[in-house]
DNA sequence: GCCAACGTTGGC
DNA sequence: GCCAACGTTGGC
């Protein structure tokens, strides 16, 4: 799942969100998803599920860390505020457009682990992320989890 | 800030 | 329902 760790302001209101400021905020609802196939992947997860939060648009891109998914996917109520960057005229309250869920701070990895270092390896080399990098919310094999998982340790392992 | 790779829109 | 034009993403 990704996010922009860097300030970027849409509409008068800064989209950065960082590995940081979920583990300061602990559990965060994953708003201003607008792509039909990163909503159905976040439709698809289910409570407990784990996911890398990935930084994106930034000097170093890369996974920055784990979560997990404490409240499955419900209609993300951005879409309907004016004011809001993410805000979409096309989706009514009737029938919802977008949709997010909620995730918790699991644990940030002791090294960002960088876009350049998972392009390199033969393991990962069919991982959305490396073949078609766009999506904002893409789908991980549990040996592409597994792997990464074993390129770094969490902050609060070592 | 460039631009490739997508995704979306809308005329026909 | 095709497809050209346009918009967006995000690495570089």
């Amino acid at each position: 799942m990704k996010a922009e760790p860097e300030s970027r302001i849409v509409k008068g209101n800064d989209v950065k969100f960082s590995i940081s400021d979920l583990k300061e905020c602990k559990t965060e609802h994953w708003d201003g998803v607008r792509n039909y196939e990163a909503r159905n992947n976040m439709k698809a997860m289910k409570t407990g599920d784990l996911c890398f939060f990935y930084h994106s648009n930034c000097k170093v891109p890369g996974i920055a860390g784990l979560m997990k998914v404490v409240k499955e996917a419900y209609p993300d109520f951005t879409a309907w505020d004016p004011e809001h960057p993410y805000y979409d005229a096309k989706s009514d309250k009737e029938a919802p457009k977008w949709f997010m869920v909620d995730v918790e701070y699991v644990g940030e990895f002791g090294r960002l682990i960088p876009l350049k270092e998972l392009q390199g390896y033969s393991e990962l080399k069919e991982m959305h992320l490396v073949k078609r990098g766009r999506l904002s919310i893409q789908p991980v094999t549990s040996d592409e989890f597994d792997f990464i998982r074993s390129l770094a340790s969490l902050k609060s392992e070592e």
